[in-house]
DNA sequence: GCTCCAATTCGACGGTCATCGATGTGGAGG
DNA sequence: CCTCCACATCGATGACCGTCGAATTGGAGC
């Protein structure tokens, strides 16, 4: 259902009268939007979008000697990378002998994903 | 359904052994993840993101005047937002008299929703 | 304790980004 | 035509980002 708002000015005004009304963002909804862009950005990047993809498909958890050869980077660069995720509460790790295992957390996505819904 | 894939290696490992099999990750994929991480580009700014948010709460068109005085940046500033958010096609402008008016293309939020389904 | 190795952290560098103020553009009214 | 207004574009600036190589950390085996 598409709401016809009353402020949008046909075509051409007079000049003393406001062209529109203005619209009104609550406060809520500015926090929230922050916590959204936060992850958005964070998935802003093909190395990590494609990292996040490669955890997905492989429901359980990949070690970070997986991951580098799939990318033309070096490992510390991936690392910093995965640094990303971590804080924006995308993936997590756990270290098990001297590797690290990475796995999404799904609730992150799911925030983005309950907004685009 | 959780698929236990047979390249975790319990806890430690002799030397010349590998650690772990290697991930594939084909080029499908990865074109695929580039055109989504331009999307959450896009969206990795809280205003462009609120900007989005407005935009789809009202169905219909806003024009830049409505959009202006939500936010504390110049004028200019936003116009160069509006502007990042057209180049990775999520939204469009249709200008009518004087006014500019935005509006979310919704085909573009759907392949970023489509992915985190 | 010493060595090896996976992974993280650090310091530096070049490129990109958000922001600003000033200027440009183009439609509408007079 | 000339002015006014909404919006876009430009040029500059300071901050942030992705990348690298080098150094550091910490678990494991000898």
């Amino acid at each position: 259902m598409t709401v016809e708002l009353e402020l949008t000015p046909k075509t051409k005004r007079p000049k003393g009268e406001p062209c529109c009304e203005p619209v009104v963002y609550p406060d809520v909804d500015r926090e929230r939007a922050a916590r959204l862009a936060e992850l958005a950005k964070a998935l802003g990047d093909p190395i990590r979008l494609q990292v996040v993809d490669v955890l997905r498909k492989h429901a359980g958890q990949v070690c970070v000697c997986e991951l580098v050869p799939l990318f033309d980077i070096g490992q510390p660069t991936l690392s910093h990378h995965l640094k990303k995720l971590r804080d924006a509460g995308i993936v997590d790790s756990e270290k098990r002998g001297l590797w690290s295992y990475y796995y999404v957390k799904p609730e992150a996505l799911d925030e983005l994903s309950a907004w685009l819904a």
